[in-house]
Order: structure tokens, then C-alpha cells, then sequence
DNA sequence: GCCAACGTTGGC
DNA sequence: GCCAACGTTGGC
């Protein structure tokens, strides 16, 4: 099989809450991405997101939001235990061990950025125009990214080596 | 801080 | 099932 079946997503995070920084500093460099309360999203966390899939991080609700580097999915989706967890933020009264409810993955950190690619750089690009990212209103936590615009984010980043990470 | 867009809630 | 009210997201 020459085409690999991996798929990309984009995810946001606000950085004063869990930037990539925060994720690189992991012993492991790993996390696992909890706290997504938006049933579109937690479909794509439970059923789409696989194992080797890359993720784009994106830092959002900051002055300047931007992609800031790359990770991979190393776990694929199981219940978010922060729905379980009275004394968490992100705390379901909905959600129990038999009905989870919400969904995380893990994922490992790969690379940061030199430079970040904020918004205005994004719509520059022909083929990143098109970025849900940028879509007006667009509030999804967890969207997905073409092959195409998952590649060109990685040249334009000068990481053109790591499209196949 | 403002506000548009969106999702959720709850009365009816 | 409709829809107004409300809360949240997130760019600016």
C-alpha cells in the first residue's frame, strides 16, 4: 500500500491552560486530551481518531493564535475519567463508568514550530485558506486537516521532513 | 472588553 | 418539536 491510511487533525488549546510546551515537558512527552465537552468533537476522539494519525497544535484565545508545531496520536480514543472526577473542571454529572459519555486520546509530542503559523499566514496560503481553523465561528476543539493542508503546514513551517512522522 | 457564532437547555 | 434564553468559544 503506497497511501498511507493515517489521517490529520488540527486541536486547540488554549496555551495558559495546556500549551505544547507543556506537552514537551511531559516525562514521556505524552498527555492524554481530556476535557472536549462537544459531541461533534468527542465523535471524531471516540471513533476517527486512530493510532500514527498527526495532530497540528493550535494555540488559541491569545493575542496572536497560531499552529505551533506537531504530535501524534499514540492512544486512540477511551472514556475522559475528568467526566468522573467530581473535584475536575471538566466534571459530567451526566456521564458514569457504564455511560462514559466524553472521549481523549493520547498523543506525544514531535515538534515545535520555529515560527509560528498564525492566522494571517494561514489565509496568505492558497491550499490553507480553506482551514476550518479560519472559518468564521468555527468553535470545534477537534476538526480534521486534509493530507494536502497537513503537508503544506509542515513545508511552510520548514519542517518538510516530518510530513511522514 | 466586545461581540458574533454556535451549542445546549428548558418551558411550552 | 419549537424556539427563546443562556452560556461558551474565540478572534479581534
Amino acid at each position: 500500500m503506497s497511501k498511507s491510511s493515517r489521517r490529520f487533525w488540527l486541536m486547540k488549546s488554549e496555551p495558559n491552560c495546556f500549551s505544547i510546551d507543556d506537552l514537551a515537558a511531559m516525562p514521556d512527552r505524552r498527555e492524554h486530551w481530556d476535557g472536549v465537552r462537544n459531541y461533534q468533537a468527542r465523535n471524531l476522539l471516540r471513533d476517527e481518531i486512530k493510532v500514527g494519525d498527526g495532530v497540528l497544535f493550535y494555540h488559541s484565545n491569545i493575542p496572536s493564535p497560531a499552529i505551533v508545531g506537531v504530535a501524534k496520536v499514540v492512544r486512540e480514543g477511551y472514556p475522559d475519567f475528568t467526566a468522573l472526577d467530581p473535584t475536575s473542571d471538566h466534571f459530567d454529572p451526566k456521564a458514569t463508568q457504564e455511560t462514559p459519555i466524553w472521549y481523549m486520546v493520547d498523543i506525544e509530542y514531535v515538534a515545535t514550530f520555529e515560527h509560528p503559523l498564525d492566522r494571517e499566514a494561514l489565509r496568505r496560503h492558497p491550499l490553507l485558506a480553506e482551514m476550518g481553523v479560519l472559518k468564521k465561528g468555527n468553535r470545534l476543539s477537534v476538526q480534521p486537516v486534509t493530507f494536502e493542508q497537513w503537508q503544506t503546514v509542515l513545508e511552510v513551517a520548514g519542517l518538510p521532513h516530518l510530513v511522514e512522522v
